[in-house]
DNA sequence: CTGAAATTGGGTATTTATACCCAATTTCAC
DNA sequence: GTGAAATTGGGTATAAATACCCAATTTCAG
């Protein structure tokens, strides 16, 4: 039997080399490529295409759901699975709606990332069992279904960085040049969006959600 | 030239053997061992020493702070390094105040990594040129030297928590069986302690120092 | 071009947070 | 035990945020 072809895009050196020396003692798996951004993965798939890419969701240069949408639609047969350190609900969903088939935290031990690569090569989907758990909580507990990142507009946006920074709506008014009740009609559809119901909440909900910088 | 004599302690396998995987290849520098935790490394410790020791700083068992200090305190000879993600002053900070004598990212370059190794080892003091200036540029702007999560008391942690987690004052003070005034005091001493000056930025600041989950 | 969504702005009220003033009691380290 | 820090609580104001009502304009994709 052919072993597993196998690529990574990864900006950590040091989860490539981790990788790298995962997959040299493995005979039924090959490590066909390592790429440290995408713009470098994009160039690759020309050359070379592998039966499994595994995917870091953040890279410098795209995004890792971007990633993923393109390779699915430009490259079906490759199975992509997002290995991260997010073990979000948002990012998980996003990640398969973008046409991943498997999502595997760096944190899992070696066997889990293994057996992730066999059954997506074998056409299976692959989550870990914390993060099947997660899943079902949040569809459970949570209105949010959708990536929160896709619902908020532009000013939304702008405007929830602002108010993680230190400013008040006066001041975010001020420095946008509109009125103040402009800025409160998007405070308040951000409390609705993000399903909270004062701003300290807002605030927590949106860094976890990757949504505001800290 | 003896090779120099490195061990790691980290709970992600992949990082552990991306470090395997570098040092593999270098004949100045020789690991001795791999420690998942801080208990196996304790126990490590009795056994053999090495001239290295790179630290992750989130280890399930013990924080990285805690090992720095008992090990610069029983094994002086060990030269720390925290080998971390977290590019926050006041996790360098606490590290070098703890003992160790080297700060590096894990998404440096192997060139770095094997430089603070070396520099260590020559009894220097090692940090990235990108956080030398995160240091240099918080000593200046903000006011808060020492780590804030020393400076809140019990109940201001608590209350912080519960802000963070979508209550008022008026609701804090019901579910601790305190007068709403008392929850006002505390919430203005979090404003003072962590310098800011609205609750938004109040929780933006938290969770970036590790004071509140989100 | 058309229509839905986004962005803009206003009125009014209430609730909440913040900023000052004040002090008694409790806790805990030295 | 002593004394500093922490915790508790009050009065009074103002500023800010939130909750409703309303609609005109702009943007942008189908």
């Amino acid at each position: 039997m052919n072993p597993i072809r196998v690529a990574i895009v990864d900006d950590h050196p040091l989860i490539r080399k981790g990788l790298y020396n995962m997959f040299q003692y493995l005979d039924n798996i090959q490590l066909t490529a390592t790429y440290a951004d995408g713009r470098s993965l994009l160039e690759g798939l020309k050359e070379q295409q592998p039966d499994i890419l595994l995917l870091d969701i953040h890279l410098p240069d795209h995004s890792g759901e971007t990633l993923a949408r393109l390779i699915s639609r430009d490259h079906p047969a490759i199975g992509v699975i997002a290995l991260t350190n997010l073990d979000n609900v948002y990012y998980i969903r996003s990640m398969f709606k973008a046409g991943a088939r498997g999502y595997v935290l760096k944190t899992a031990p070696e066997e889990v990332i293994v057996e992730a690569i066999q059954k997506v090569y074998n056409g299976e989907r692959f989550m870990e069992g914390g993060l099947r758990e997660l899943v079902l909580q949040a569809s459970l507990t949570d209105g949010v279904q959708r990536n929160p990142q896709l619902l908020l507009t532009k000013r939304e946006q702008e405007v929830l960085q602002l108010i993680a920074s230190n400013l008040t709506s006066k001041e975010i008014a001020e420095s946008l040049f509109l009125s103040k009740r402009t800025i409160d009609h998007h405070r308040n559809n951000l409390l609705l969006k993000l399903n909270v119901k004062n701003t300290a909440a807002l605030i927590a909900k949106a860094i976890k959600l990757g949504l505001a910088q800290t």
